[in-house]
DNA sequence: CGAGGTCTTGAAGACGATCAACAAACGTGG
DNA sequence: CCACGTTTGTTGATCGTCTTCAAGACCTCG
């Protein structure tokens, strides 16, 4: 079952249960990855594109050196490398982060989906457009915004998109992402990452145990990060 | 006319005289704008999407305290707002860079040519998913690469992008961006910009003399900034 | 209980930012 | 065609954020 997709792009648009049954049907696949486990390779071509059902994927490019970039964090209901479709050839690799489960969708179900459904068809580019919002805003978060705002701002946009796939309560929410990870998607170093949490943390900001994270004053983490919500394209503001 | 956008589509797949006939006809209105010009604005609700038919534009955001990030520079050929027609709301302005012609196309006319022609609307995702892919390639320089890396790569993308357009001749090509605008693009200060061009020209790399940018060693460049341009998906390499 | 991953801490140094001032280039109008 | 103002490029000095390296503490899980 892909529910989490379909509650995703409900948020959307509305479907018709021909249109979710013809989602629910089309993984030819479901799998779970232990953390860090690769679930596509940078260069491949794949034939299938893969939605995150359960826990956090993240899509990144490594470098010849060993320095690596994190471009996406994905969380249940994304669809992951949808572009795939249109690329063939994958410029990035995906992988676990903490435990994760995937369905994996054929492209020739993405097509006929685009073919039977043209609000399915709507309902992908609008994923695919989403993404590539959030994408533009961690360019200005690497380019513009200092390690303090940066981090805080990632916090934000986790809470606000977990909140409407109901993964968060009271302003806290699993966590499984590592400082090395953090560090790797922001463009930090993990001791400054690590720093610049402390930092928050002593502020009274956040708190961090275990695998929770939880943030204790969202107005003025979202003050810190400089958050405004909007480029997430959410239906409605999540109620907190 | 929009030529440009015809050539560019035609790298990826051939158009048939119907497909091209119907482009041509699609803009509702072409106009030049002066540098530095908006084309679209932050937060505006655009109808139509804008492809440049000729100069360099850029999207880019601005935060409230002023600073701002450039999201992407675009060339002749590029449809530079697809996106806008699945997002409504833009959540970041499209300005000229030096003087710049803009063909607008209404999003009705995208919506026709999705539901007449299959393979314009491939072409559109294809577009789409090309753009995204030098956005991944940009945080990949912006999170991990020095300010010598990423401005020789960024030299290198516009090499590759331009050629295929007829717009380069002898790695050299015309560059009406300023060194604020590289800063903008690339997260540096304009004195940083300034400093490592220096370097680059002092070894012999780059001339940048008036409004014309020649690399004299590409394959040297290429090294210093690691490109490979595999991301760019180009449909052969350039005879460069 | 041990092992590997993750987090934390300190010290030193590099890369790039900032500020300020000036030079050069450009375009515009007189 | 020159004068002028504005934008763009250049330079120097100083400062700060973040990196790097290295080591040790903590934690989790088999």
């Amino acid at each position: 079952m892909i529910d989490p997709l379909i509650t995703k792009l409900e948020s959307y648009t509305r479907l018709s249960e021909e249109e979710k049954e013809f989602l629910n049907r089309s993984p030819s696949q479901f799998r779970d990855y232990q953390p860090n486990e690769t679930i596509a390779f940078q260069g491949g071509y794949p034939t299938e594109s893969c939605v995150i059902v359960k826990g956090f994927a993240c899509r990144f490019k490594i470098l010849p050196d060993g320095r690596q970039q994190i471009l996406a964090l994905h969380i249940p209901g994304d669809f992951c490398d949808l572009h795939s479709f249109s690329l063939k050839k994958l410029d990035h690799a995906i992988s676990a982060v903490g435990p994760c489960s995937v369905a994996r969708v054929p492209h020739e179900k993405l097509q006929q989906a685009s073919d039977l459904f043209p609000n399915l068809s709507r309902a992908f580019m609008w994923n695919l457009a989403t993404d590539a919002a959030i994408a533009r805003e961690w360019m200005v978060s690497m380019g513009r915004r200092s390690a303090r705002e940066q981090l805080s701002h990632l916090l934000c946009e986790l809470l606000y998109r977990l909140k409407p796939m109901g993964l968060a309560e009271n302003d806290a929410y699993e966590f499984p992402i590592t400082q090395a990870n953090l560090g790797d998607a922001t463009g930090l170093s993990t001791v400054h990452v690590n720093r610049t949490l402390q930092e928050l943390r002593g502020e009274g900001l956040i708190t961090l145990r275990g695998k929770l994270l939880a943030i204790l004053n969202l107005q003025r983490l979202k003050e810190v990060a400089g958050f405004d919500p909007g480029y997430l394209y959410l239906p409605a503001a999540p109620n907190g």
